[in-house]
DNA sequence: CTGAAAGCGCTAACAG
DNA sequence: CTGTTAGCGCTTTCAG
C-alpha cells in the first residue's frame, strides 16, 4: 500500500491549531502571526507536505492537465512538438497527457472522450489522417473547453491554430528544383482533406507556374502517409514513360520511403532524380545523400501551440488567433547535382 | 469558463431521488429497483454523465496516473517504449504522464518531485545518463510507491526491471564481425555507470575472446551518447595508426554519428569499416548502406514495463522481478562485404 | 428499497 | 489573530 501522504490535518494536529490556520499560514495570510507562520512552514517542510491536487482540483474544478492528441508518438515531428508543449506546460505548472490516435479517426474520438472524462482542462490536437468529420471537435468548443490545433488543422474560424507556411515551402521547393535544372517535377501528396496536403499542393502548382512549367497530373501523386503507400506512389512515378527528374513529398515518412524506392530501382539521387523532403535536421543528415529539406521549427510549434492554449485558458472569450511559422529550405546533397560522385 | 459538468446531484435532483440512490443505481446495486436503475441510467446517458475523477481520487486515494521519466522524447527508442506503456495503461484505465529528463540528473529528480506532488500512483523510469546517485529512487521505494525501471536500470534487488539482453547482443555482434572477417573490432560505449554500457562492454570482451581475438584498449571508446561526442570518439578511432575495420556503438545516436563521420573521412561502409548498431527497423533501413543492427523489441519493452508496474500496483509486496528481453541481430548491408558496389 | 450523514483534503466565508 | 462551517463530487456505513 502506498502510504497516505501528509495532510493539513496532520500538521494542524501536531501543532495544536486548526486546519484553516495551517492552510492560511502556508499561504502567508496576513491574519496569521509571523511566528506561527514560521512554525507552520517549518513543520510542513519537515514533513514534506504538498497540497493534494485532487482536493484542490475538486475545489477549484481545475486539473492542471492538458490533453494532447497526436497521430503518433514515434515520428520525430510529433515527439518534438510534444517536447515544446511540455516545456511551456511545465513553466505553467501543467501536466501533459499524450494520447496517440494512430492516425485513426475512431481512436482520436475515443481518446478525446477519455480525456474529457479525466477532466483535462483542454486539448492540443493534430488531426489524425482519417479525420474528415469534425463533430467531436465542435462538441469541445461548444462545451467551451479550450482547444488548439497544430499542423493538421480544421475549423480555423473557431479554433486557434499553429501551422507551417506549407504553401510557400512547397513553392520554394519547386523553384529550387527548377533552378537546379529539374523540369519534370513530381509531388507526392497526402489525403486530400488535410490542410497540409492542400496547401503544399497549391504551393507546388504555384511553383510550377512561377517557373513557367506546365502541370502534368501524372506527376501529382497521392498516398496515405504510410511508408508502403508512399513507396507505391513512388513506383507509379518511376514507372511513367517519362518519369520525373525531381520528387518532393509531403513529409518525412513519404520522403524516406521514396528514397528507398528510388535506390531499389537502381536509380541515383540526385543524378537521376532529385529529392527534397519535409524533415528534421537529424534524419535529413543521417541519410545518404543528405537530404535537402524543409526544416520545421517543431519545438517552436509546440511552444506556440501551448502559448495559444494558455491564452485560451486565461481568456476564453478572445477570438481565435492563427499563427503561421516560417520554415526554411536547407539545401543539402539530394537536390544538387555535382560532377564527381 | 468551462461549464461545470453534470454531477450525481444534478441527476438526483432531476429524478427527485437522493444522491446515494443515483450512485447505487449507476453501479447496479441490488437494493435499487430495476425500473429505477433503468431511469437513472437513461438520464445519466442522456446528460452524458461521467464520474468526476478528482472526487473519486480524493475518496479512493488513487489518481490512475503513471509517471514516466525518459531521457528524452524524440529518440525513437523511447517514444516507442512509451507507446507500449500507453497501450497497457489504456487497457487498465490509467493515464500516462511523460516527463523527459533531457539526460539530466537534476531534471530527473525535479520531474519525480513534481509527479509525486501530482500524486501519480507510481513511476516507470529509464535513468538519465547523468544519474549515478540513486537516492531519489530509494525514497520512492521507501514510500512504497510502485517503481519500475527499463533499459537503464539500478537498484535491481529492490526494483523490477526490464532490459534487453545487452551482453548477448554485444557478443553476437562481435562474433558476427569476426565471421565476416573483421579482425580489428572497436566498440563505442557510453557512460560507465550505466548498466547498458557495462553489459555491452562485457559482451564485447566475451565476443572477442570467443573468437580468439585480443583486446586492444584503444578499440574501446567512450562517449556521452550525444552525436558530437560519438563523432569525436569515431574520429579518435579513425585516427589510430591501425584503425579498426569494424565498429559498433551502444545505441542509435552513436551509430548514426559514427556512420556520418566515417563517410566524412572518405571511407566506405562496409568495405573499409563495417558498422553495426543498436537501432530500430525504420532508421536502420533508411540509411545507406542499410544498417545491420540489434533490434530491440521496444514496444514490447514498454508493455512489459507496464505489466510489471501493474503487478506492483496489485500486489505491492511481491519481490521484484526482472525481465530480460531477447534482441535480434538483423543483418543488412553495413556489415557484409560484397564485390560489386 | 431509499435517504441521511460522514469523510477524502482543501479553501473561503463567516464568526468570534 | 484563530476556529468553525460549508461545500467541491463521490462512496459507504448506518438508519429507516
Amino acid at each position: 500500500m502506498v502510504k497516505r501522504r501528509i495532510s493539513l490535518k496532520d500538521i494542524a494536529m501536531e501543532l495544536g491549531v486548526s486546519i484553516s490556520t495551517v492552510s492560511r499560514g502556508l499561504r502567508d495570510h496576513p491574519d496569521i502571526s509571523a511566528e506561527l507562520i514560521a512554525k507552520i512552514k517549518a513543520l510542513a517542510g519537515l514533513r514534506n507536505y504538498s497540497p493534494n491536487p485532487m482536493a484542490m482540483g475538486l475545489l477549484k474544478q481545475r486539473t492542471k492537465m492538458i490533453g494532447v492528441i497526436v497521430p503518433d508518438l514515434v515520428t520525430h515531428f510529433f515527439s518534438s512538438v510534444i517536447s515544446g508543449i511540455e516545456e511551456v506546460a511545465k513553466e505553467k505548472g501543467y501536466f501533459v497527457i499524450v494520447s496517440p490516435s494512430n492516425e485513426s479517426y475512431l481512436k482520436e474520438k475515443e481518446n478525446i472522450e477519455n480525456l474529457m472524462k479525466a477532466r483535462v482542462e483542454g486539448f492540443i490536437v493534430c488531426l489524425s489522417q482519417q479525420t474528415s468529420d469534425y463533430g467531436h471537435f465542435e462538441q469541445i468548443t461548444e462545451a467551451e473547453i479550450p482547444l488548439v490545433f497544430f499542423d493538421r488543422v480544421c475549423l480555423k474560424d473557431q479554433v486557434p491554430t499553429v501551422v507551417a507556411d506549407s504553401l510557400e515551402a512547397a513553392r520554394g521547393i519547386t523553384r529550387h528544383f527548377y533552378e537546379n535544372s529539374a523540369r519534370r517535377i513530381a509531388y507526392i501528396s497526402g489525403p486530400e482533406h488535410l490542410n497540409i496536403s492542400d496547401e503544399r499542393r497549391l504551393g507546388y502548382l504555384q511553383g510550377l507556374s512561377d517557373c513557367g512549367l506546365e502541370f502534368y497530373s501524372q506527376y501529382l501523386e497521392n498516398c496515405d502517409l504510410s511508408p508502403d503507400s508512399a513507396a507505391a506512389a513512388t513506383q507509379r512515378l518511376l514507372a511513367l514513360s517519362i518519369p520525373p527528374d525531381a520528387i518532393f513529398g509531403i513529409n518525412d515518412t513519404v520522403v524516406f520511403a521514396a528514397m528507398k524506392e528510388i535506390r531499389r530501382s537502381g536509380l541515383h539521387v540526385p543524378d537521376d532524380i532529385m529529392l527534397v523532403g519535409f524533415t528534421d535536421e537529424f534524419h535529413a543528415t543521417v541519410v545518404h545523400p543528405m537530404l535537402t529539406s524543409v526544416m520545421h521549427p517543431t519545438r517552436e510549434m509546440g511552444r506556440v501551440a501551448a502559448g495559444l492554449f494558455f491564452e485560451l485558458i486565461e481568456n476564453p472569450d478572445v477570438s481565435p488567433r492563427s499563427v503561421e511559422l516560417k520554415t526554411k529550405l536547407v539545401i543539402r546533397e539530394s537536390s544538387v547535382r555535382v560532377k564527381a560522385r
